[in-house]
DNA sequence: GTCTATAAGTAGATAGAC
DNA sequence: GTCTATCTACTTATAGAC
């Protein structure tokens, strides 16, 4: 009845653009190819974004933001149910962007190729992106200050960027990584989320640099 | 007096294009670029590497395998020397990576730059780059299998990746962290591959998944 | 809003002179 | 081993018909 199929092309160049830019390079996908794969004529990007450039930056904007809300609504719901509990503030940040993995509604492998290819945009474009990382980060490191309020505010950072390192590196190279383990059953994405969030917490209660050697069989000082 | 300067026009090339493909990204830059840079003609790429796809991967060589190298030896030495170690086996595998960025003789930051990019290369050429880091995944993942060895091979698995993901992102987000932190200083590298260590040393340490709830109050069945 | 046609520029690759 | 010149193909972007 309604007009849908009218202009949707705004959003069918939008997917086109995602699966192209993930699986074939930003740089290296034209917009011939876009609209190719969008059944869209070669005009409609520039009606409807002005540019490659701007286009890219709506890609990333709505698959990014959606998954920041959740990372921030969790954390909320994680501070006040159990604000004792580090697993779930790393659970809270760690498992909205693994679960696109699983998304039906956005096919999980090209999303995840598509956040890797945000770390190596040239400058100018990821400046761009970042500020859209920077509510969570604020929030996040607050949080985690709260449970580790030993940490220097320099191993802070560092430690939080470590826990950003692992689940993006996760979400970059899951595809690779299924087909690098090969005979290895890879597990459910819970069991994922799971081990990867031990690791973190593990990693984000490690003594500090600056309470040295308390490790083996250290005892304070002569 | 020796005619030093009649073809190492082949070093400079792969100078040239190093420096390029991590500042500018390979997809988006041309061998005009390339040869403008080393001051060389255009048809040179073409008589000393074949291809844009060959330099690219004379490029990533270059500097992987000397970083590969010493990670071996490292770990060969600390295996001998301080087997139950574990920090020095995570040393061994983060340190020879992260000194490149300290290195003067190649420029650090953009040295860090071009492995980023290669998360982000094409499936076919990422293929061709694999197999330069297939003997440190397996030698360091037996490794860790020694000091871990209730870890299920999917976990070990894991792990050792959440290890490679911290390195990497490290690695390739340096320039980034660097200006994200505003006015924090971020210490030097020696400081930073310590904190690195204990943050993974600290994960791969964690509670298996397979020896659930025994971390705060539970006890065994009941 | 969508199309065709085309402008204007740049890409990788190669042939052949030197 | 290095150069110029050039081929072929593909790029983003735009003007203007419908």
């Amino acid at each position: 009845m309604s007009p849908v199929n009218e202009s949707d092309t705004r959003e069918r160049l939008l997917d086109a653009a995602e699966k192209l830019f993930a699986e074939t390079g930003i740089g290296a996908t034209s917009l011939r190819a876009v609209t190719a794969e969008a059944q869209a004529n070669l005009a409609s990007v520039h009606y409807h974004f002005g540019s490659k450039e701007s286009l890219l930056l709506e890609v990333f904007g709505r698959r990014i933001k959606p998954v920041n809300h959740e990372r921030l609504e969790r954390l909320d719901k994680a501070m006040t149910d159990a604000p004792d509990d580090l697993d779930a503030i790393v659970r809270s940040f760690v498992a909205p962007a693994l679960l696109v993995l699983a998304d039906p509604e956005m096919d999980g492998h090209h999303v995840s190729k598509l956040m890797g290819r945000f770390f190596s945009e040239p400058a100018e474009i990821k400046m761009q992106i970042f500020p859209l990382f920077d509510e969570v980060a604020e929030r996040f490191t607050q949080a985690l200050k709260q449970h580790l309020p030993h940490l220097s505010p320099t191993e802070l950072f560092w430690r939080f960027h470590y826990m950003v390192g692992c689940m993006a590196f996760s979400l970059i190279e899951s595809e690779s990584l299924e087909s690098r383990a090969g005979s290895l059953e890879l597990g459910h994405i819970e069991d994922n989320i799971e081990g990867m969030v031990r690791f973190i917490s593990g990693g984000l209660s490690a003594p500090s640099l600056q309470t040295p050697a308390v490790a083996k069989e250290a005892d304070g000082e002569a």
